[in-house]
DNA sequence: CTATATTAGTTCGATATCGTATTAGTTGGA
DNA sequence: TCCAACTAATACGATATCGAACTAATATAG
């Protein structure tokens, strides 16, 4: 790698992190209570996946530990925005999906920060985030690919 | 806010956070015992600034509670790669600043990583990154203006 | 079939994160 | 000069995160 290349893609991923933790934050100003962007980052996952995911699954598309997982889908259980039946194809597993509740729920928030970003949006236009996304998702499947 | 430009904010703020988590865990598993990336991102900053930060400088800097730039500065004054002066400007201040030992072990993480990331830096191609790095600090910068 | 290795999920313990309250120092106005 | 409002940093407590060890179930080799 070049010495530019290098910097390039230091300050890439220094975007990247800002941005992360800007639009963290400003979710995380309209979810209630202490739910965090992760957990409604899942919610969202099994909204739109009715049949619904197992753990792991939850945790391989989210790359995140198995751990982590359990606790962020007992957090959204306990706010009866989820629920689990059991796996048919293993004992051993068990499915999450999104109760009733859930599907307003994500619509309501998303509504209110999409309300938020309008301005922004505008502003720049949406052809900054629709420039920017082709490769973003080309870097992300790059990444993605990348786990040894 | 169109239908389709909340569908393509929401990808872009989608595939922000995979990154994010990737990019994380990737550095993460190059740094030595628990340093996280965000500690690392500070020591980075700091390397960069010689004359150094105040904490809440570096609060701004990155957008982060107070409280979480005391907790990740205590952790790197503990491994000895920043050290505080007093604030001759103000007493209830200080002032956090690279030491010595800063320099080469961020060079040497920052060659590790890059070695690592070659490959897919070569396989995808630089201009990926490049093109879209300009729409990322648009993103930022008006993020960063929006807040209210 | 049975023993062994593997896998899904949880428990537990350590630490990171961050909101609230507190302490110490600064500032501005009467 | 004084004091009330403000500000920088920390202490503390609650919770999030995640690695390691564990349990139960499944897969596989013989």
């Amino acid at each position: 790698m070049t010495l530019e290349a290098e910097q390039l893609t230091y300050r890439f991923f220094t975007e990247i992190g800002i941005i992360f933790q800007l639009s963290t934050t400003l979710l995380e100003d309209h979810l209630p209570g202490r739910m965090t962007s992760r957990e409604f980052g899942m919610l969202g996952h099994l909204v739109r996946r009715p049949e619904g995911r197992t753990p792991l699954e939850i945790a391989k598309a989210f790359q995140l530990p198995k751990t982590s997982v359990t606790h962020s889908l007992s957090m959204l259980e306990a706010r009866s925005l989820i629920a689990f039946a059991p796996n048919p194809a293993d004992a051993r597993s068990k499915i999450a999906y999104a109760t009733s509740q859930a599907d307003p729920f994500v619509k309501e928030i998303n509504h209110v920060v999409n309300e938020r970003l309008s301005p922004l949006v505008a502003d720049l236009g949406v052809d900054t985030f629709a420039s920017a996304l082709p490769h973003l998702e080309a870097i992300r499947v790059a990444l993605d690919g990348e786990r040894d």
